[in-house]
DNA sequence: CGGGCACTTGAAGATAATCAATGCCGGTGG
DNA sequence: CCACCGGCATTGATTATCTTCAAGTGCCCG
């Protein structure tokens, strides 16, 4: 029921009802799928290995997609074949709404572990759209959100110092954990160091000693994609110390 | 007819037909008026002048906006009261996008000029968006767009030099103009230096550093807020030249 | 004419990148 | 089962770029 072509996954025909779904309350094209009726034609496909490419910059866009399980990372290559990670997407985010409109995809999209998705097919999108325009509205709504969350990151590239940045992703990450009703306090990260560093805009290798850093100064405890954070209180003074005094790290 | 209320503007209520307006080609929202009939319901102002807000961060969305003549810049503010530039709006250009769906604007646009605008009530994208959902679709290609061009300016902030920065938004506001049927080649820029140096994530010193640089190296001359570009080519190299010789700066 | 703001320029300093080498883990094959 | 390989990650030393601090200029507007 998954054919690959070319690293490229077309999901299968499973059908999959939203009211019985876990991730309900997080996942947006649950009240779109209500909204279309109970019978909502969302598909799970079978899991995706990691590294697999749900669609490619400059695809045709086919359909929506939502996390089910495993995390997803989007990004934008550059002519000079560099990528540029721009967001992270765990169970029940969204994925796909920036081509909407214009059919082709600006950003490729790719698990990051194995990884299984909802799939809703644009066509349904607009069959059900022309019925009821409040759904557009959701749609909507979450681009709204997703460009006030790209401004947020532009802020956080543009005017915070490396570890802030990384002190802020390590926050995020918690509390997208916390939303999802796991510890907020102790998760593993999906992604490579690499990943990171292109999603904070530095290098690896700093990502690498901030890590140290900081379990240096006990904030947290790291054990390759591991993290611990046993004050969450004490990693968001230092993501918003802006200038700071930071001789906690010195020592 | 236009009321000035804390530094927030109403526009009047002088209504305006786009059929008959300059920018058609360029608005958006004149698709959005054809589709809605001919009586379009947008609205011209009075000009505003240079520093007043359309609308601030925070604020309740009441319409959505397209620049007329003039010029707006789009940014969002940080707790610590800092400012981060995250757009430049040239006639045609379609303001408040990202605050649909929320109902509530994410970020603040103010005027850099004496400025006039055309106003579109959110109430009236409602009710045109019941009679006709392919508007909806108009405004979410627009949205797309927006993400997209967002990502590029990640790219450019995260990978490039400031030497490139600089070069590639020369060249980003060259390509305005020209697409606005004035000269690629000398223009005045509506912003001033800090702006530019918040839009590119720099120092307002470095901005002004590479202005004399372009200027010695005969890629630019500058005026104050005029400048010419006697060979966008050229400007071209180094706006990609990640890592080249750059030693043309040097003498 | 005077004040303030935007801009420019210089010098010093800091932060993060780059270069280079090594360590660790997981997987594969002998 | 062990050894080796490859990718990912860490760590150190050096360097470069850009920021910061400081001072000065010129222009616009009252």
């Amino acid at each position: 029921m998954q054919t690959t072509t070319n690293n490229i996954v077309r999901l299968g025909q499973v059908t999959l009802h939203c009211a019985e779904c876990r991730l309900r309350r997080l996942c947006v094209l649950s009240t779109l799928a209500q909204e279309a009726g109970s019978e909502c034609g969302l598909r799970s496909g079978r899991p995706l290995g990691r590294g697999q490419h749900l669609f490619r910059q400059g695809d045709r866009q086919h359909a929506l997609f939502i996390v089910r399980s495993g995390s997803v990372k989007s990004y934008v290559s550059t002519p000079d074949g560099l990528e540029q990670v721009f967001r992270f997407h765990l169970p029940g985010d969204l994925i796909g709404v920036d081509a909407l409109g214009d059919g082709k995809h600006t950003s490729s999209a790719q698990t990051l572990e194995t990884t299984t998705l909802c799939r809703f097919p644009v066509e349904l999108l607009e069959e059900y759209g022309r019925r009821d325009p409040a759904m557009y509205a959701q749609i909507l709504k979450h681009a709204g959100r997703e460009m006030s969350k790209e401004h947020h990151r532009s802020v956080l590239l543009a005017q915070r110092a490396a570890e802030e940045r990384l002190a802020t992703f390590l926050l995020q990450m918690s509390e997208s954990y916390a939303q999802r009703g796991y510890s907020a306090h102790e998760f593993n990260l999906p992604m490579a160091r690499q990943d990171i560093a292109s999603y904070l805009a530095l290098a690896v290798e700093t990502i690498s000693r901030l890590f140290s850093h900081f379990q240096q100064a006990n904030l947290i405890e790291v054990d390759r994609r591991n993290v611990r954070i046993p004050s969450i209180d004490a990693l968001r003074e230092l993501a918003f110390a802006k200038k700071k005094d930071l001789s906690v790290l010195a020592g």
